[in-house]
DNA sequence: CTCTTATATAACAGGCCTGTGATAATATAT
DNA sequence: ATATATTATCACAGGCCTGTTATATAAGAG
């Protein structure tokens, strides 16, 4: 094995349940049948717009986890869209949809910051699974964002921020240990889990070092009123929604 | 504009230039063809492996920036090597490839850690779009990793390598300024693009912050006989091969 | 060539990060 | 209920990181 210490899970982690889609269309019809397919299929929440005005209000308003977006919009198209989503900022997951197949096409919404690019019709199987895909590579990005119940958690920027706006700074150490929570969310996580993850096999490192980090990480929270965030389950600690 | 201080360019810098790509498929046609049009297309460098021994060796051996996997294979399936990969810690983007476009095998490829997935016959001007697309993608992730001339700079681990296996640990700031110059590489980074990207708005620093910084990554480079890294062009700095 | 400006090098010091030791509180077992 | 083990809380101190100040060297202008 190239490496025998990463053991990597490509399970479930419900990443779809915990997602917030917008789907940009201007098909009534067809937004109605992937509201209730994606819906089924385990998405959390999802958002809908069918013109690029409305999708330009809701992406500030909801800042979605992925959009799914229409190339041929009637007030534009959906490849200036996505340009400018880019240029604004976004960078989450965008998964473009066409009638047309042509491979200009596809050239042109990929190499215009597009992740993946799909022909309609589309099986909505397929389109499941490309959307599980670009949220599992989004969540191992640098500049993802975690929310749970109102709190928002910034890897890149080391900081946590409540609705209030009020936002607090991280440590190095305090920002890996939350993103190894979130990321496992709704898992546990283990005291040993977060010696290998964070410290990895060079850290002399006991447990008790990591309870101190717990600690410091809650006394954090709590100027946050997030104090029942972590929560400890047996030996290991838990994000608690 | 939800955030009118990124722009970011989805140009060239010739992600496909400096990539190492491994195609595995055992129809040496295939092999041929796809060589001859990808190496036209830019693309770096190009291994290949007509079976799963073959790809498991190679890519030990070259550790590829991405793989091309077909799914059938003489001596095992290309879903199972998939995955193989992945259990073993390579992180990088795959590519399936198949005859079949079933969406069973779609879904199937995708959830066992593929990054995308292709349908035969394909079109090689799609193809590169997704090679880029997958490329782009993940020199933005967490575990991204450069290499330039020999040296191996890891930003998650904040160290970096020479071929002698002597490796140095790098500081945030220092890991942080060198992986704006890899990433930009290979065009310069002006002083001004540090600021912003480093320190951000928030930052009351001047330019000759940033100087000191320069002058302590080369400290710490000319340890590793690599002191010709970091070249000043004007009031730029850029990463000399 | 001289003056001026920009960059490189070096040393300094305050501050934050981090692991550990010590004690209290809580959980678990017998 | 008592003893034991685990976890939480708090204080401490060494060390590293980082921005600044100071000086030397190099580059550029006129």
């Amino acid at each position: 094995m190239l490496n025998p210490y990463s053991e990597i899970e490509y399970m479930a982690s419900d990443l779809l349940g915990n997602a917030n889609l917008l789907v940009v269309d201007d098909d009534s019809l067809l937004r109605q049948v992937l509201r209730d397919q994606l819906l089924s299929h385990g998405v959390g929440q999802l958002e809908e717009a069918g013109t690029i005005a409305e999708a330009r209000q809701k992406t500030v308003q909801y800042l979605p986890d992925l959009v799914i977006l229409d190339v041929e919009l009637p007030d534009g198209n959906g490849f200036e869209f996505c340009q400018y989503l880019r240029n604004s900022g976004f960078e989450r997951p965008i998964i473009m949809l066409t009638g047309r197949g042509d491979e200009t096409d596809i050239v042109h919404g990929l190499d215009g910051g597009a992740n993946d690019y799909i022909a309609k019709p589309m099986r909505i199987g397929e389109l499941i699974a490309r959307i599980n895909a670009q949220l599992r590579q989004y969540s191992a990005s640098d500049d993802v964002r975690f929310s749970l119940s109102g709190f928002d958690f910034v890897p890149a920027d080391k900081i946590v921020k409540n609705q209030s706006g009020q936002s607090i700074p991280l440590t190095e150490k305090e920002t890996m240990i939350l993103k190894k929570l979130f990321r496992s969310w709704p898992d546990t996580v283990t005291k040993e889990q977060l010696l290998s993850e964070v410290w990895g096999y060079g850290g002399n490192i006991t447990t008790h070092t990591i309870e101190t980090h717990i600690y410091r990480l809650r006394q954090k929270l709590r100027r946050l009123d997030a104090s029942h965030l972590i929560e400890t389950i047996g030996a290991a600690y838990r994000l608690n929604k």
